[in-house]
DNA sequence: TTGAAAGCGCTAACAG
DNA sequence: CTGTTAGCGCTTTCAA
């Protein structure tokens, strides 16, 4: 039942503990007929080391946390999948723990990781995580990096929005648009900010002027938000395109569209981001794609990377920033609307 | 940096390791003024335990297992966020592994999973995970729970498809249709299997025949496998309603009659089934709803529950079979097709 | 009511 | 080339 020690693979083989350190280990000299008992004996106890030993002794789990909350899209979880694969690529493992709001959850969370001593945190997309808990973190030696929400100071993985959105919404001036509706969320946090302006870029290196009442600034990301915003644009001036700031506000945009019987792209053309429920909807949409795999990828070497050369206290974080891709399904279609 | 220690926390409180230890575990006899100067300094010192030495000296890592495939819809997505809540909420923590299509990966996961030594290892929805790793698994002494997906002979937690889809149909049967098609996997796997199954007692309780040329089997759950099984659908002898056995295979009925131009429900009713993409689409669709809920918590507790009570060789598991909740978005329109 | 000490399974320095 | 040994940090028995 219980599972094999090295001890028992010592005195199975007739050789001493270390000697099986050595086998298991690959260092050390060992005569081969040592080895080869050694390995018979691996194989015959079906041995598993412990790592809980391991990590005791070596003080390294080999395990990395990770932090994120749930949303209505699929990007988390994509992101979730790519941190784990890049993870496991790399040997480690992956705790993860899906941030609820509910009092001490963060503490909780963070206790968690100490205990565990996880050699590294990955926080996604959530801004507002106690910092006093991240610098917790920090003091006890666990490098952290963020993912797409980040305080400046922080080493970070950021989705490139400004050139993102930019070039989404380029598209759509391209086309021949003239009225180029925008949907996102309001405040002023970073993601936020760049994608408005990316979109404001394209349309003034367009030569058209920015109109506010086609700039939808909405209170979440729900189908819902996206639903409201694009009947307030149905009921003004109507776009003959619309750029919407996430894929989930574009699947609520379209609930409207069809049900007041507008059809895409004959009658309004339409972009998306993140690239995420794009697949999904009726039509599939254009959309300006964010690559979670290569976000996972970085955001894991950054954090391993930072342990040989740690975060000083007072440096500024290092940013990578990872480019978008888009994909074109046919969403976006000439204007007709005659511009002179 | 590094953590503090029992030791530092004994020393700084004048006391030996032990008495620190009963502090910690409320058990023995402390006498108050000890317990203060314990107290004191896990405080000063943000003590906290190092889980790798608990695991060792317990052996039992507190830490649950889980192996998920990646998927077209978000079912799985959900029920392992359900899973990571309950499993917290009981203490413990979840070691999340994607199984991606490469090979050893399954041994790859199982070995680690034994390394760490969880106390329990859930398999979502994943029917053929090499038996012989499940076994290794049992022999190692960590009970195994599957979701979704599961040999007779295993604990598992299934939806009630058969009731499920029963009750989906159903609902169309009940707005007068009588052309009702289904579209759903084929193969014989007891989840299809019993969702075929569902559909046709509903129809037959309701007095209709069943019409091969309505029942569209397609090979994966994707969009386009919906897509293509609507195209045919729409091609042959048309029917009033859709049941599909997946919000996925939905999305892509969706894409295909909006481009057909035909209304949801005005031409056609629909039903879909998971309940997960259902509010993103356009309309948004009526849906057999999958509870993640409490099939997390059911798996959750089924492993807690066996490390008092192992599963004997031989033995027949537990089945644990959670009910669906139909949720109603207008989908489903009385039929306009004169019946006489 | 308290402390000393053994040992969980593994690693690695050290002595042969 | 091989074996002995000292811990890693924690729990718990045993003796005081």
């Amino acid at each position: 039942m219980a599972n094999a020690t090295m001890h028992d693979v010592a005195k199975l083989a007739g050789v001493s503990l270390a000697t099986v350190g050595r086998v298991l280990h690959q260092n050390g000299y060992v005569s081969r007929e040592n080895r080869e008992k050694v390995e018979a004996a691996v194989r015959q106890l079906g041995y598993i080391p412990n790592s809980a030993a391991q990590s005791l002794k070596n003080s390294s789990s080999h395990m990395l946390g990770h932090i994120l909350r749930f949303s209505p899209n699929l990007l988390f979880e994509q992101i979730s999948q790519e941190v784990d694969r890049a993870a496991a690529q790399r040997g480690y493992s992956v705790l993860s723990f899906t941030k609820y709001e509910s009092p001490g959850e963060d503490q909780r969370i963070v206790t968690e990781f100490i205990s565990r001593r996880v050699e590294g945190v990955i926080i996604t997309s959530i801004l507002n995580f106690d910092p006093a808990l991240v610098q917790k973190l920090l003091d006890a030696g666990i490098p952290t990096v963020r993912i797409e929400r980040a305080p400046e100071h922080a080493d970070r993985v950021l989705v490139d929005d400004l050139q993102g959105a930019r070039e989404g919404a380029a598209a759509l001036v391209r086309a021949g648009h003239r009225d180029i509706a925008y949907m996102g969320l309001g405040g002023n946090a970073q993601v936020e900010r760049l994608r408005l302006e990316g979109y404001r870029q394209a349309l003034e290196e367009g030569g058209l002027p920015l109109c506010p009442h086609l700039e939808q600034l909405v209170e979440d990301y729900s189908p819902q938000a996206g639903y409201q915003a694009m009947a307030a644009l149905w009921a003004g001036p109507r776009p003959t395109a619309v750029f919407a700031a996430a894929d989930s506000l574009a699947s609520g945009a379209l609930q409207f569209l069809y049900q007041a019987g507008a059809r895409v792209p004959q009658d309004v053309s339409f972009m998306g981001y993140d690239n995420t429920l794009a697949t999904l909807l009726a039509p599939p949409l254009d959309s300006v794609g964010i690559q979670a795999g290569p976000m996972g990828e970085a955001a894991v070497d950054l954090l391993l990377r930072r342990r040989q050369h740690p975060l000083e206290p007072g440096q500024p974080g290092k940013e990578i920033l990872v480019p978008t891709r888009l994909v074109s399904r046919g969403t976006v279609a000439p204007s007709s609307r005659l511009s002179l």
